[in-house]
DNA sequence: ATGACCACCTGCGAGC
DNA sequence: TGCTCGCAGGTGGTCA
C-alpha cells in the first residue's frame, strides 16, 4: 500500500489494534521479507518476543513500531544470540515496516487460514484472539527491527533517518523545501517522489496534485517561484487529506487497511489512471505518457509542457 | 557529489 | 486454451 494515505489508514489501524500489547512469539514464512533485517530470520524472531509494542509512528510511507521490554525475558528468549543494541535509556528498538507495492498489515483472527502470500505472522501473549499479519505478493516490503534515534521523540529507526519529514508533518519545513527544490537541477514529478526531499508522495499522488496545480510532470525545479512551490504544496496536502478521509486509495483488494477494506479515493482521482477521459476542468482527454519505466497522467491542455530550455 | 536508470518480484488482463 | 507482452501504488544500488 503505498502512498501516505494509505499507510495512514494502516498506521492508525495499528495504533487501535496492535499498539500496548505484548509479542509471544514470530513466525517468518518468506526470507525476502526480513532481508532489511541483517541478522536473519531466525534473530528477527528472536529478539521481538517478550517485547511490548508502542504507539504507532509513520514517516512518509515507512511505519514503525516502537518496542519495549526486552529485558531478562527477552535475554532468555533470544537463547545465546547476543545482541545488536545495548539497552540504553536514550535510545532503543523499533519493529520498522514498508509496504512496497503490495504490502499488507493484516489483524486476523488467529484461526482465520493463511493467506497465499502470508509472509510473516507474530502472535501476542494475551487473549484478544487476533494476530499481526505481514502478506505480501511481490515482496518488495518488508519488515525489520532497527535500533532508533537516540533522543528522538518519536523514535524514528536510524536506518530511515535520510527519509524528508512528509507534509503532513507539523514539523514539515515549507521555505526549506522550496530551497532544496530550487538547488535541484531536475524536474518536479522526479522531485516530489524524491523521499530524501518530501516523503510520503508517490505516482498517484503526485500526478493528482500537478494536475491540481496544472504544473507539467517535466518542469524544471530551477523555475519554481516560492508562491508557485506553495501552492504545489497546497496541493499536495488537500488531495492527501481527501484520500486519507475516505480510507485512502485502492483499484483492488492489494490495498487494504488493518482489517481488509478498501479505500474510496479512486473515485475522485482527476488524472491518475484516466486515459482518454475528459480532463474534469476542461475537457481534455487525460493522456499517459510512459515516464521513468511507469506512468504519468497529465492533461495536455491544463498542464503545458514547459519550453524546451537552451542547452 | 548528484542525477538517472533498472533490477528486484508476482499476478493480471489484453492480444494473438 | 494458453502463450507472451505490458503493466502495477516503491526503493535502492549502480552507473555516468
Amino acid at each position: 500500500m503505498p502512498e501516505l494515505p494509505e499507510v495512514e489508514v494502516v498506521r492508525r489501524g495499528l495504533e487501535r489494534w496492535i499498539s500496548g500489547r505484548t509479542i509471544d512469539a514470530v513466525e517468518v514464512l518468506h526470507p525476502r521479507a526480513i532481508r532489511r533485517h541483517a541478522a536473519g530470520a531466525a534473530d528477527f524472531a528472536a529478539r521481538l518476543k517478550g517485547l511490548r509494542i508502542g504507539t504507532a509512528c509513520r514517516r512518509g510511507k515507512y511505519l514503525w513500531l516502537p518496542v519495549t521490554g526486552g529485558g531478562p525475558a527477552a535475554q532468555t528468549a533470544a537463547e545465546g544470540i547476543p545482541p545488536i543494541i545495548t539497552p540504553s535509556v536514550t535510545h532503543g528498538l523499533a519493529i520498522l515496516a514498508h509496504l512496497g507495492m503490495s504490502g499488507q498489515l493484516l489483524v486476523q483472527p488467529q484461526d482465520a487460514p493463511d493467506e497465499k502470500h502470508l509472509r510473516i505472522r507474530i502472535r501476542f501473549a494475551d487473549d484478544l484472539g487476533t494476530e499481526l499479519r505481514f502478506v505480501d505478493q511481490r515482496t518488495f516490503g518488508g519488515l525489520s527491527v532497527h535500533d532508533t534515534v537516540p533522543g528522538d521523540a518519536d523514535h524514528l529507526p536510524d536506518v530511515i533517518a535520510h527519509i524528508a519529514r512528509d507534509p503532513l508533518d507539523p514539523a514539515f519545513d515549507d521555505a526549506a523545501f522550496h530551497t532544496a527544490l530550487r538547488r535541484r537541477r531536475t524536474t518536479i514529478k522526479r522531485a516530489l517522489l524524491d523521499q530524501s526531499l518530501i516523503s510520503g508522495v508517490g505516482n498517484i499522488y503526485a500526478d493528482e496534485a500537478l494536475w491540481r496545480s496544472r504544473l507539467h510532470y517535466d518542469r524544471p525545479t530551477a523555475t519554481f517561484t516560492r508562491p508557485r512551490t506553495a501552492e504545489l504544496l497546497g496541493h499536495v496536502r488537500d488531495v492527501m487529506n481527501a484520500a486519507l478521509a475516505v480510507g485512502g486509495t485502492s483499484f483492488d483488494s492489494l490495498y487494504v487497511n488493518v482489517n481488509g477494506e478498501s479505500g474510496y479515493f479512486d473515485r475522485s482521482l482527476d488524472a491518475y489512471g484516466r486515459e482518454d477521459e475528459p480532463c474534469r476542468r476542461c475537457g481534455t482527454p487525460i493522456r499517459r505518457r510512459p515516464w521513468m519505466n511507469r506512468s504519468s497522467y497529465f492533461c495536455p491542455r491544463c498542464q503545458r509542457p514547459p519550453r524546451p530550455s537552451r542547452p
